[in-house]
RNA sequence: GCGGGUAUAGCUCAGUAGGUAGAGCGUCAGAUUGUGGUUCUGAAUGUCACGGGUUCGAUCCCCGUUACUCGCCCCA
């Protein structure tokens, strides 16, 4: 072994490869139902998209990026810049004032790997840009849980909260950390470096001795407007009366720059420590910032990988690729150029058939045949070939039928 | 960037109180020369992660490196 993968990177092997297509397939066809329509993007963008969506400062932009060119490119480590620059340099605007878009794709993030995180990482997710009716935010979650409902997902927490306008989270910052400053000392390291860069994720703190002196903190909440609560409450009472569980947590505080107001999140405790399964939010300015008229938007994006995890420790019942139509079995040179002709056919007539390229005994090309779960087999050797007469076989009960003319095995398998 | 754990066959793992290794599964072949699944028999495959040290001798003990893995940070 000479060369390995990447850190961070992993191979999907088949087996995966099958489930990992049925999977985003049932996705789309949600996203679909859903009237959203896919957006593909180019894996790499200008550097400079990230540096103003996502935010100087973040983790992601700050040491995280694959940036190559003398720094002009990167991988992209989220979606959600590169589909509202789309959005502007085509004018999807001009189309329609509410632009529903959807993405599944693959993208870039140079962190240490553990469970459920990987440098490169797939996620799917949906951007509704155009609509501040509370109603969209009502939408996005549904789409959100209409996707773990599908694929039979329970235990997943739904955590809701809005963060405010800038103007009201500033008011708030400035009790905030007067408050804080009071017990810079008490507080856990992380938090003391989270006091300089970004104190609204102290609210996020793990550590015991942080959340009793959180308890006693001003809250974010009671510093915003009475709109923003109502249209809030607007959004809490239309997921009650569509019968959704959730919480709400005023303490979830997204990563981005670009969240305003609406924040949600899904939860699950299979996940080991990284339990964040899909993460969203309203993000009214990001259109603005990025040179389009103020439009306001909402979106999320959710972890395949961590997705996946879920469905294999729920032991959810992936479809299985192998299902073999016809299995040919040859017994010498001429017999194979038969056979050859023969599943050509049925293949162009969209049946999966197979042969042996291995010049095996009868008795192993029974055995692969078994083994890759083939329907039928039929055995041609100097018999069938001069009487132009075989055997079709199924494997599932062993009964035979005789087929009487070889050249013509289409209609009786079909049926 | 910072911590913990692990590294033996394709996979899951055992093992040697230091004398260069095994099991199960899988793969391949055969069980009187044209019919699979069950059963039985047999076979192949390991520089025991890499480099150094101690030792007559290291897969085992010590040091270092690397990889993988879990966690912190951050996030999907």
């Amino acid at each position: 072994m000479l060369i390995q993968k990447p850190k961070g990177t992993y191979d999907i092997l088949p087996e995966k490869a099958f489930q990992r297509t049925f999977l985003e397939n049932k996705i789309r066809k949600i996203f679909y139902d859903f009237n959203y329509s896919e957006i593909r993007t180019p894996t790499f963008e200008k550097t400079s998209l990230f540096k103003r969506g996502i935010g100087e400062e973040t983790d992601i932009v700050s040491k995280e990026m694959y940036t190559f060119n003398e720094n002009e490119f990167t991988l992209k480590p989220e979606m959600t810049a590169p589909v509202v620059r789309a959005y502007l340099e085509n004018s999807l605007y001009n189309e329609s004032p509410l632009q529903k878009l959807f993405y599944i794709t693959n993208m870039f993030r140079r962190e240490r790997p553990q469970a459920g995180r990987f440098r490169e990482f797939s996620q799917f997710g949906a951007e509704a840009i155009g609509s501040s009716d509370y109603l969209s935010d009502v939408e996005m979650i549904l789409l959100a849980d209409s996707i773990l409902k599908n694929f039979g997902i329970k235990d997943v927490a739904i955590k809701i909260n809005t963060i405010g306008t800038i103007a009201e989270r500033n008011i708030y910052l400035e009790e905030f950390r007067k408050y804080l400053s009071g017990h810079l000392p008490e507080l856990s390291p992380d938090s003391q470096r989270r006091f300089e860069k970004n104190p609204l994720r102290i609210l996020d703190t793990k550590s015991e001795k942080d959340l009793q002196i959180l308890a006693e903190a001003p809250v974010l909440y009671e510093y915003l407007n009475e709109s923003t609560k109502e249209n809030f409450e607007k959004i809490l009472s239309a997921l009650r009366s569509l019968n959704l569980n959730f919480i709400t947590d005023y303490k979830l505080v997204r990563g981005f720059d670009y969240y305003t107001s609406t924040t949600f999140e899904f939860i699950s405790d299979s996940l080991g420590a990284q339990n964040s399964l899909f993460g969203g939010g309203r993000y009214d300015l990001l259109i603005d910032q990025l040179g389009g008229k103020p439009t306001p938007a909402i979106g999320f994006a959710a972890g395949i990988e961590r997705l996946m995890m879920i469905l294999e420790n729920g032991n959810f019942e992936f479809p299985s690729e192998k299902k073999l139509k016809l299995f040919i079995v040859t017994m010498n040179e001429e017999s194979k150029n038969l056979a050859l002709r023969l599943i050509s056919d049925l293949r162009n007539k969209n049946l999966r058939c197979e042969m042996d390229f291995l010049n095996r005994s009868l008795k192993s090309q029974m055995k692969e045949a078994n083994r890759q779960n083939a329907e039928y087999v039929i055995v041609i050797g100097e018999e069938e070939i001069r009487t132009n007469k075989a055997k079709l076989k199924k494997m599932s009960d062993g009964s035979e039928l005789e087929i009487s003319d070889i050249s013509d095995l289409n209609s009786e398998i079909l049926n």
